[in-house]
DNA sequence: TTTGTTTGTGCAAACGTTTTTGCAATCCCC
DNA sequence: GGGGATTGCAAAAACGTTTGCACAAACAAA
């Protein structure tokens, strides 16, 4: 049997209720109590039963997160990933632990979300993607329970997320490629119902509006956030009659898949075709060419959507709800032409 | 508040001993008290409180990962991703979730096991990395706390883990070079205090010295899993008055720093300099050349870590404490030439 | 001194479950 | 229909904490 606080307690020759009083540094101990129970406790190798202390705290001290349901496409992107690692280490900070679990179903990420938040079992939760109407978010605000978004959700704006400014982002990279003297653009978005897709999407149509550029509707498709996606993309946009000189792809891995596909048909980049992206993922610079890309802070995405959560769920109310991590666009060789060949 | 047993209990007109039962399918409950119960409960909204639960039962139906201390490197590398995405999916089909916690400093991953163990936070470990003399192995055998080990144990082969044969897989990768008409072939590996570093090393002599091949000791150098350590390796070895004519190389990550060195330098792959390495993520076909790489099905090992561990939880004792998930040679453009032409 | 405040500690009641025990009621077999 | 086995449920004791309340002792103010 584990050592509990009534052994420490007889052994120490005190009560309970005093060495759990120690244990959360109340005030009111003496130091000469705090320290013969510290020792005793050292010396019997005590530590704390979780679930009894949260069962009466009514604290867990854990974030839950729920992976995306198709986690595979998510875990090939080193987003993920990396968000993670961000999320965690600032939990572990705040001691706080990072509880994940799998919806198994479009339909068991719901109740996944539903047995944390009901079964007590974390302090907030942590939401990786919205899409609209998420009937997730709808639960989680219905029952007051913190939360926080990692992007943001377009159907109500009273919601605690860290964002980056995506339309902007995509402005930018849009902007870089016409600085460069392309005119003909195209965008390759990812799942239209994702607000990042939409976002993204957005930045673009302004840029090419502000630069009064023409947009054919075909120089604007949508995928998912995978490789195959970014070939499928190419191959369209190589056999139109009118073809795009330049593209903004909205995922580095989806640009991969474009870039496979151009090499394969014997295109280069970036003189047959210059490219930029979204993520920066630490693959990016050493793909051949090296990507241009908007290093959005995926790791200080995950790192400040973990500090807010905490603070919140501490009480402290944030002065905004929407948090937004700043971008930078790294420009290299997959941009660093001027004009095509054959434009 | 929350909807508690009791709630139910009254509202359904059973005491809440009855509907503790029905939760659990005890045998001597009525079908139709059971039937009446289970509807209020849904009428209700109720979900059993698991930190409740799990201090009278004893059981958390978590299992704990601790992330190793230097996260960044680990998460820069697609393994560790792929490798959660199989822990939690196994994890979450069989009704576990997965706690993630990091260890700030050396010590601390220590303390953070002992933390989960102590505090019955967890009802077992899943550990990642394995160095020789490990104090978390250590103390987790003293306590006789369910746990695996992705990897194996070298210093006890007393302990649950699963893991690759990774001296066949560097044994098969080496012999590839060899058959491609390689004499000269240098090995880049990783930290050299990592299991896994040693099987690998290991496989690559073991060839070798089959094939009646020297092997000059600065043809084996030591990293870390970064593609810093791969550079720094390609520029030591071209250096060389007599350098290597292939290489193998610890993981896909470090070949990358290597592909971009020789670029850097104007040398080729393969016709310079042949590569082999391990892991086969996604990204290995992508590069220019695509690697050729073994596939170590890092996915299965978290998939079967999470199974076996939960099997061994629940009480089934494992024939065999060791599982080996198969490898595979996956050959691409990086190691199909014959040889190179300033041999 | 008396009174009032502060300080240090113990008692006991929660928290929401599971599980052991016990006790009716029902069943089965002769 | 009498005996034992079986079935269906309730009561109550855990599980290991936290915390409000009580209270004694020590101290400060009058």
């Amino acid at each position: 049997m584990a050592v509990t606080i009534k052994d420490v307690a007889k052994k120490a020759g005190v009560s309970p209720s005093t060495v759990s009083r120690v244990l959360s540094n109340h005030p009111r101990i003496s130091r000469e109590t705090a320290r013969k129970v510290k020792e005793v406790m050292d010396e019997m190798g005590y530590h704390s039963n979780i679930m009894a202390r949260s069962l009466v705290s009514n604290k867990t001290y854990t974030l839950g997160m729920v992976l995306p349901r198709p986690a595979e496409e998510l875990f090939q992107n080193h987003f993920f990933a990396e968000n993670i690692r961000g999320i965690t280490t600032q939990a572990s900070r705040n001691g706080y632990d990072v509880l994940m679990t799998a919806g198994h179903s479009e339909q068991g990420e719901l109740e996944a979300v539903t047995r944390l938040v009901k079964g007590r079992r974390v302090d907030g939760i942590i939401l990786l993607q919205s899409r609209r109407n998420d009937p997730i978010i709808r639960f989680l605000k219905s029952e007051a329970f913190p939360f926080i978004l990692i992007g943001h959700y377009a159907d109500d704006d009273d919601i605690l997320c860290v964002d980056n400014d995506n339309v902007q982002a995509s402005f930018d990279a849009t902007q870089h490629l016409i600085s460069q003297g392309h005119e003909r653009i195209g965008f390759v978005s990812g799942p239209p119902n994702l607000t990042v897709s939409q976002d993204r999407l957005e930045g673009y149509k302004r840029a090419m509006e502000e630069n009064g550029l023409r947009m054919l509707p075909e120089w604007i498709v949508e995928g998912e956030f995978l490789q195959e996606s970014g070939y499928r993309a190419m191959s369209f946009f190589m056999n139109l009659p009118e073809r795009p000189t330049a593209l903004v792809v909205v995922d580095d891995l989806v640009t991969f898949g474009v870039l496979r596909g151009l090499t394969e048909l014997g295109f280069r980049v970036p003189d047959d075709l210059s490219l930029v992206s979204f993520n920066n993922i630490a693959l990016a610079e050493l793909s051949s060419p090296p990507l241009s890309s908007i290093d959005i802070g995926i790791y200080q995405l995950g790192y400040m959507a973990s500090q807010l959560l905490i603070r919140y769920i501490q009480g402290d109310k944030p002065q905004q709800m929407r948090v937004i991590v700043p971008h930078r666009l790294i420009v290299r060789e997959s941009s660093l032409k001027t004009i095509p060949k054959w434009s």
